[in-house]
Formats: C-alpha cells, sequence, structure tokens
DNA sequence: AATTATTGTAAAGTATGCTTTACAATAATA
DNA sequence: TATTATTGTAAAGCATACTTTACAATAATT
C-alpha cells in the first residue's frame, strides 16, 4: 500500500495554474509542489487539506492509497 | 490558519480501541498516535489516509483546519 | 529565432515526523 | 487493595519533508 496523487492534473486542467502559483497559494516552494506531483515528497496532512481545500475538493480526490498492482483503494464514507 | 484533529473521539467513541489498538492498525507506533492526539505531530497525508480508511470515513471528518478563532474551516466539495 | 515562462533536477541545510526505550500517572479490572 | 491496562511524558536517534540556491531543459510567447 502506497499513496499517490492526481495533483498535477488538478493544477494543470481543473486549476490551469503553474506550479509556482499553486506553491504560493499553499504556502510552500515551488519546489515542493514538483516533489510532490513527482511522487518524492509525501506531503503533511496540512498542506495536503490546505491543497484540497485550494481546488475546493477533499484531501482523497488528490491524495489516494493504491495497492501493489496500483489499484486505487477505496473505502465508504459512513456517518458524519 | 492550524491543522486540527478529531481522531481521539473517533478512537474512543466509534472505534471503542487502544491507541495501542489503533497504532497497529496503521503501521505506526503508539506514541506516534498519541502525539497526534495530543498535536504534538502533524500525521503525513498517508498516515491521515490510512486512519480515514480504518475509520471508514474521509480525511477531512478527522483533521481539519481551523482558523485563529478556533473555529473549523469548511470548504464545498464540488466535482468528482 | 530570441525571449520569457514553466518545469525539472540536484545539493546542502533545517525542522520535524517518526522510532525506540523508559518511566510515571491514571483508569479499569479482579 | 493489588494487579493489569491504558494513557502520558521525555529523550535520543533516524529518516525525510521541507527550505533555498542554482542551473538545465522544455514549452510558450513574441
Amino acid at each position: 500500500m502506497k499513496l499517490a496523487n492526481d495533483l498535477r492534473n488538478f493544477r494543470e486542467k481543473r486549476g490551469g495554474i503553474s506550479q509556482e502559483a499553486l506553491a504560493n497559494a499553499v504556502g510552500v516552494s515551488r519546489q515542493t509542489i514538483i516533489s510532490i506531483e513527482k511522487g518524492r515528497f509525501i506531503p503533511s496532512a496540512f498542506l495536503a487539506l490546505k491543497i484540497a481545500k485550494f481546488f475546493d475538493t477533499s484531501v482523497e480526490d488528490i491524495f489516494y492509497l493504491i495497492d501493489g498492482q496500483n489499484n486505487k483503494i477505496r473505502w465508504r464514507v459512513k456517518w458524519k
């Protein structure tokens, strides 16, 4: 089980912004953004939430668990 | 803006399990769990997702952003 | 084609998320 | 009350998430 992400897609396709702009918006360096996009860094939950908030979506939409065959692991969200 | 969490409530009230049991379930040490509950550590997104999955809920249910007056910051999740 | 914008990599340094170990304090159980 | 379970704290060490700086490569614009 590993962590994967769809950050680049969100940034380019849904946000239409540069790494620099996203970095400034969530309070990190551009190199941090690319390191996350390239899977070199795992972001803190704090940063993941700020990124999710920026894109008006949930953490699970951008960052997700994958199994040994790179399949997205999903679970039902119950209660609230 | 800071990170807060409701982990203890989830663990005790909804899970009815000890810190040790949760720690084992998500693959960290018990001290890590209490450090998160007490706000001493900010978990990685990877760990936050594993914890959310364990409780069949979303990251945002357990971990959330708060403002200067400790109010929960919410945003609407759009698209999917 | 030249210039600008964006992306990508690397390195070194700092801060912190984690680990283990140990003990104390508190709560629950017998 | 004694014992066990759980929670809490502390310290030291390791790994890595970050920072800055620098340069290269690629893409977009003029």
